[in-house]
DNA sequence: CTGACAACCTGACAGC
DNA sequence: TGCTGTCAGGTTGTCA
């Protein structure tokens, strides 16, 4: 599912209603979706008991909360790290309502209420992160994202001009820029009137850093309309879908009529995924080779 | 460094 | 009613 716009969506509703909040108690109904912390089930367990929850922090497709109390001296600093991979939501509810197919870890809170973690596919989950609270260790090969207090439009440009590859594949690469997943790369390219395959060191600087400054526009767009919705597999803590697929000028739209030019989207295989795009706004990059 | 690919998982859907 | 193959918002590790 989750891009970042999705988990944005995901950590403002956690913002509202889950900071400030005490963990009361921990049920772990499937080991797989903390599988990816130190220390197994048992210690994740441990480790969230009796904590308070801080306000959430994201960095590209990352979540985390920081932990605050019982023990400040041994524990200060932590973070509840998350990662909704393809599936994963967090859903906020009256403690005791019955629990929805795929819920594999709830956390009980002292106000009543809550935090379910849900994840069809499992390849999200949850850690701790010793002293994470502030930029989680598990996390320092991600890039910052567009709308990082520290993300440098002249050094992104930079460093994706350097790349010996192409733009798609460059858009994608979370250790350069975080954030951007298949949707809105595809969204950024037809709004940019790139072809994905264009090399990137053909780029000039201005077009490079233009390139994120648009993928930044299409994701603050989709934000303010709470994410891509196409199924039950992503929505809000609430349960609402987010808006934006409605919104969508490629992604998913094979065969109908591009926004701008009229000519019809098309569809082709990338990565062993697909990649959307207008063959009369987004020209093959002259001189490169068709495969 | 770059790319190709398998692995990690479940479920919906098309076609036979 | 099966069964098989395909596809799906992602990340990581291995191998060339």
């Amino acid at each position: 599912m989750p891009e970042l716009p999705e988990v944005e969506t995901v950590r403002l509703g956690l913002e509202r209603s889950v900071t400030g909040k005490v963990v009361t108690g921990v049920r772990i109904l499937d080991p797989r979706a903390v599988r990816r912390h130190d220390g197994g089930p048992q210690d994740f367990t441990g480790a969230v008991t009796g904590r308070l929850l801080g306000n959430p922090r994201r960095r590209g497709k990352y979540l985390w909360v920081p932990l605050g109390g019982v023990d400040p001296m041994s524990s200060a600093g932590d973070a509840l790290l998350c990662h909704l991979g393809m599936s994963g939501q967090f859903r906020i509810d009256d403690a005791g309502t019955p629990l929805l197919r795929h819920t594999r870890v709830v956390l009980d809170l002292d106000d009543g209420r809550e935090l379910r973690f849900l994840d069809q596919r499992l390849f999200g989950g949850m850690q701790v992160s010793r002293g994470g609270a502030l930029l989680p260790a598990e996390i320092s090969h991600i890039g910052p994202d567009p709308f990082d207090a520290g993300f440098d439009a002249v050094v992104a440009s930079r460093r994706l001009r350097a790349r010996r590859s192409t733009l798609k594949r460059a858009l994608l690469d979370q250790s350069l820029v975080s954030g951007i997943g298949n949707i809105y790369a595809d969204e950024t390219l037809w709004r940019a009137r790139r072809h994905p395959e264009t090399p990137t060191s053909r780029l000039r600087a201005v077009e490079a850093a233009g390139i994120y400054e648009t993928a930044r526009e299409v994701m603050a767009e989709a934000i303010d309309q709470g994410g891509t919705s196409f199924d039950r597999l992503y929505v809000r803590v609430n349960g609402e879908t987010g808006y934006f697929g409605r919104s969508l000028d490629v992604y998913g739209r094979e065969g109908a009529a591009c926004r701008r030019c009229g000519a019809g989207i098309v569809r082709m295989a990338f990565m062993n995924r697909s990649s959307y795009l207008c063959p009369r706004c987004q020209r093959w990059p002259r001189g490169v080779p068709r495969l």
